[in-house]
RNA sequence: GGCGCUAUGGUGCAACGGUUAGCACGUAGCCCUUUCAAGGCUAAAAUACGGGUUCGAUUCCCGUUAGCGCUACCA
């Protein structure tokens, strides 16, 4: 298996959603082990549209999966391409399949195979004792004369008895029985004028796999199944299939598939809530592969660096946002501040309270507020951060002078009747300061707590609400020198004159 | 119903025949403390069940059970 995993150059992998939806977790999760793998291997990724089911397929949803993988960080080389636009491809390759008598024409009505006797019962029906049974092969296969009325589809000719395998890099050597593999079709009938509809999946993945000379297919474990008919295509086609390597699909949190009921699925959604594409990815990682190890934070440049197909887990995992969370807060704290401050900046741009003047290189602001003060601000702030709209939320009062205190705060903090007293005391205290800064402010804050006979936690929680209106914020006394001295005066004498009020 | 895949604490992973079964999230407690976080320490918590193989099974094999997947002129 060491030849499927070591470095080898022309590795060309590809990630093929369905416009029939938002981009889900598990898509993207897919898409990012593509992605890692290519780019370990200096390989190529593809973005592939397969979208040849005209009833189902949305195409104003390909924008979102492309945002979202955007946003996720997995870019591609080559596409997207769409199936829909590759018809006569697949025509092609189902007119020579039907000329080297690997595939025929049906000509039974749709609906034979889509409901009625032959197909599965419903989830709510019972399947009991000897069920109705699947019909794996079509009475068309040996030739039936052709029925004027209707017009054919094209099937695959399975081949009756013997095996199919095929090579698994993450499950091994799997090995199918002809006999369970139906006589699927290959081409939809044509309707109106054309001869023949759109390409079925198993058709369409085969055909632009060749085409696209894919190396290495990475998909989701419900695809296992479907891999057999897939190998019978490529050999019926007279080429080579890939390495096959599918992974475990991501559950809620009672083990069923993951769905909205268990919370958001659509990848844009952890966007929209302000989490960090790479701690996101982070966590996505590490859902069905690991290192080996017990290193969990683990940085994207190493992530492709580490990761590896023989490190992909065939159990399947559920999505726990807690650890997602986790992994956030992780980032959040952990990034080089240069890295964390352009989402901050973007989120701050959401809210309205961005300023020019915080940028890298721009000139300080009327008061004095720049790119060092706007670093070394987010930089106090975010050990309490757990989300981006956290900067914008009750960080407000860091950005902005106009911001309101919170009346839970102010029950809280404020309950003691020498409270205004206390905070007009520490006003003019700390006006009166020739030097601003932490221990400036410190002792200033402590001798009139002293002065004032009360501890000082009281006037330091007092204070906290006074200038940033909320009870949870960095400590104090730092919180005071990021504010600036004048800024800091000034709330305090607003708080002592709305005290009482409200 | 048929076929297939899987099975380590609540969750994500580690241990790929020999460990007191490890790490992380979460949970509980303690420490720190200026609010809230963060951080540090501690605790509870797992090899689904039954048979084999072996000197020795979490690990290999079989069965059971459970979960999931496929079983469309969906992808």
């Amino acid at each position: 298996m060491s030849d499927i995993t070591s470095k080898s150059r022309g590795v060309r992998v590809r990630f093929a959603p369905s416009p029939t939806g938002y981009l889900h977790v598990g898509g993207a999760r897919t898409a990012l082990f593509n992605w890692l793998f290519a780019r370990g291997q200096s390989g190529t990724m593809i973005l592939r549209v397969e979208d040849t089911d005209a009833e189902r397929n949305k195409p104003e949803l390909v924008q979102g999966i492309l945002d979202g993988l955007q946003w996720l960080g997995v870019d591609w080389d080559e596409g997207p391409f769409y199936q829909s636009q590759r018809t006569e491809l697949y025509r092609a390759a189902a007119k020579k399949l039907l000329a080297n008598g690997t595939a025929f024409l049906c000509y039974c009505p749709a609906e034979k195979y889509a409901g009625g006797d032959h197909a599965e019962p419903g989830q709510d029906e019972e399947p009991k004792g000897g069920g109705p049974r699947r019909v794996t092969r079509c009475t068309c296969r040996d030739g039936k004369p052709s029925n004027p009325d209707v017009k054919p589809a094209i099937r695959f000719k399975v081949p009756l008895g013997g095996t199919t395998k095929f090579l698994d890099a993450v499950f091994g050597e799997r090995e199918f029985s002809n006999d369970e593999i139906e006589d699927f079709v290959l081409l939809r009938s044509g309707k109106g004028e054309e001869e023949f509809g759109q390409s079925m999946y198993q058709l369409g993945v085969v055909v632009d796999d060749i085409d696209m000379r894919i190396t290495h297919v990475i998909r989701g474990a419900d695809h296992i199944s479907n891999t057999p008919k897939q190998v019978l295509l490529y050999r019926a086609l007279g080429a080579q299939p890939p390495v096959f390597a599918h992974v475990p699909l991501i559950l809620g949190a009672d083990k069923s598939r993951l769905s909205k009921r268990h919370g958001a699925t659509d990848v844009n959604m952890y966007r929209a809530e302000g989490f960090l594409p790479e701690a996101f990815r982070n966590f996505l990682a590490l859902l069905g592969w690991s290192p080996g190890g017990d290193e969990e934070f683990i940085r994207t440049k190493d992530l492709i660096e580490k990761f590896s197909l023989a490190g992909v887990s065939r159990t399947n995992a559920v999505f726990d946002r807690p650890k997602l969370e986790w992994f956030n807060t992780q980032y959040l704290q952990k990034l080089p501040i240069e890295e964390l401050l352009p989402e901050v900046e973007n989120e701050l741009r959401r809210s309205g309270l961005w300023k020019p003047e915080w940028a890298a290189g721009a000139a300080p602001g009327p008061d004095g507020r720049d790119h060092a003060w706007f670093a070394k601000t987010v930089d106090l702030l975010r050990p309490r951060v757990r989300l981006l709209p956290d900067f914008s939320s009750w960080s407000r009062a860091f950005f902005s002078d106009d911001f309101l205190r919170d009346p839970a705060a102010i029950a809280k903090f404020w309950k003691d009747p020498k409270t205004p007293e206390l905070l007009a005391k520490l006003a003019d205290a700390l006006e009166a300061l020739s030097e601003w800064n932490h221990d400036a402010c410190d002792h200033a804050s402590r001798a009139v707590a002293e002065a004032g006979g009360v501890k000082a936690g009281l006037l330091i929680n007092a204070t906290r609400v006074a200038i940033v209106g909320q009870a949870v914020a960095p400590p104090l006394f730092d919180t005071m020198v990021v504010l600036g001295h004048q800024r800091v005066v000034r709330r305090l004498r607003d708080a002592v004159s709305t005290f009482g009020k409200s």
